[in-house]
DNA sequence: GTTCCGCATGAATCGATAG
DNA sequence: ACTATCGATTCATGCGGAA
């Protein structure tokens, strides 16, 4: 267990052999984009994309529990006019490498990155791909439900007498309508699309998420004392959500600055969280 | 011409190959989706699904004009527990035959299809998928704008508290909500992320998207005169969009009673239509 | 005219049951 | 084993009638 809440330098390809199998319950990531963070991961060519996340998800695979999730934030590149198919093909090959393609969920940035150009608007939405190894696995809905939308708010306060009986239908597929249950219910399940804000202060780190990002996944697919693994965890954000929310966390970065950075912010939260976790396993940073 | 302003009966694949090269100035579709619509399309399988629509965009692809744009409405199902994978495959084909993959806008609906599952929530968007056959293509950024209303004033007076937790719902038909952006200015360009509600309590006819969806992307990428293909035309929503816009249309369905209904549809609308519009061409329905 | 309330209805998905 | 059908679940919206 000497991996556990530690951020580890080097290449996650490697760096992820020396862990043991199935020894991780959630893996949440943002890996650098195709010809992005040149500096940092030399910028890896789109046409050689795929086969450089293959070498790496292939270990992700292997230490994820079987009922564990892989989250992966991910968006293509414009390249020469067109949107480039890398992350499409990735879908395709982590398939056949043996991940089961669950759902694709839809990050909307509220506040995208500005500019203007004659043939395309602002990209203001990510992919968040979900994938699994079963069919079965971890998920705590329960964590993420949503306060109830304008329709049931104002109605709900005075219910009426047709509202109170279930009114079965008769009508061929329709639904049953049983307003009653929700009498004092203030919250409803979310969709597939999350709504967040980026986060615009910092400019130390290149590829940074808002935190409510990591923290809305992690609260949906782990328990407190769950391990969180980010092999690409760059300034440290996934690691900072995931000790904030009582989870273990392991962290990676080719980037000796990166997880000094990473290293020092999740050192600043530690202190107040040791007391009363269970499954929380000591460890420096 | 004989085309023009006309829902014609039968398989689009077929009908089309009647038509001249590069006639059409726009595509806008919402095909049936694999293995919905078993009534009407016969159901067409995951599997078989890529092929089937191969034999037809290559007709797409040769009516359209140099500088034309095909706008895809698609969602893959769910099949196994998994997302299918006939969608990302269709774009990797359609790059083959000749197709460049420009954009994908995100459909946010607002009102999605209700239930609750163990492993996966409710599914609030689909694709818009943007080909082109060239790199340079007709856009009208400025026909697409939102204007700043005065809705939006008193959303930017107490922003980060509403925004933070639900995402704008409630907004009007506005598409590419960017608030914090809209501070000072009458007009901004929205995003590639366009917010709607589906259309649910028409009786006469369902259509499967709202007239904003299509109406939103023939200002976009066509100018008046113009005309507009939809070979899917179900209920002739897209029809009757292109007429409203002083854009002439040609709707193709293999469903007669769909044929009825949209030509029921637009020639309600056309008489008020007839007058001053440049290359609309007088056709009968 | 407003506001309030009843109601129908969606490109959905899962799990169990039946041929 | 593999496909077809059925029942159950659930939330936002707009229309139309009522207060």
């Amino acid at each position: 267990m000497e991996f556990v809440n530690k951020i580890l330098h080097g290449d996650c390809g490697e760096i992820l052999q020396s862990l043991p199998d199935e020894c991780i319950d959630m893996i949440f990531t943002s890996p650098p984009y195709a010809d992005q963070r040149k500096r940092t991961y030399g910028g890896i060519k789109p046409a050689e994309y795929v086969e450089w996340f293959l070498a790496r998800s292939e270990q992700f695979l292997r230490v994820l529990s079987p009922t564990g999730t892989f989250v992966l934030n991910i968006k293509e590149r414009v390249a020469n006019g067109e949107r480039h198919t890398y992350v499409i093909e990735l879908i395709l090959r982590m398939r056949d490498q043996g991940w089961l393609w669950t759902e694709e969920f839809i990050w909307h940035k509220k506040n995208c990155y500005p500019g203007k150009w004659p043939n395309r608007f602002r990209d203001s939405w990510e992919r968040l791909l979900q994938f699994n190894k079963q069919r079965k696995f971890n998920m705590y809905q329960e964590a993420v439900m949503v306060p109830v939308g304008g329709w049931a708010r104002d109605r709900l306060s005075n219910l009426s007498e047709t509202d109170r009986s279930r009114d079965e239908s008769r009508v061929g597929s329709g639904f049953g309508k049983n307003v009653s249950r929700w009498v004092g219910r203030d919250k409803v399940y979310p969709t597939n699309v999350v709504h967040m804000a980026t986060e615009c202060s910092n400019r130390n780190h290149s590829a940074a998420f808002p935190e409510d990002l990591p923290s809305w996944f992690i609260n949906l697919f782990t328990e407190s004392g769950d391990t969180v693994l980010d092999p690409f965890i760059g300034s440290g954000t996934t690691a900072v959500v995931a000790q904030k929310l009582g989870r273990n966390y392991v962290g990676i970065d080719i980037s000796q600055e990166f997880c000094d950075m990473a290293r020092e912010r999740v050192v600043w939260v530690m202190p107040r969280l040791l007391e009363g976790r269970e499954g929380y396993v000591e460890g420096g940073s």
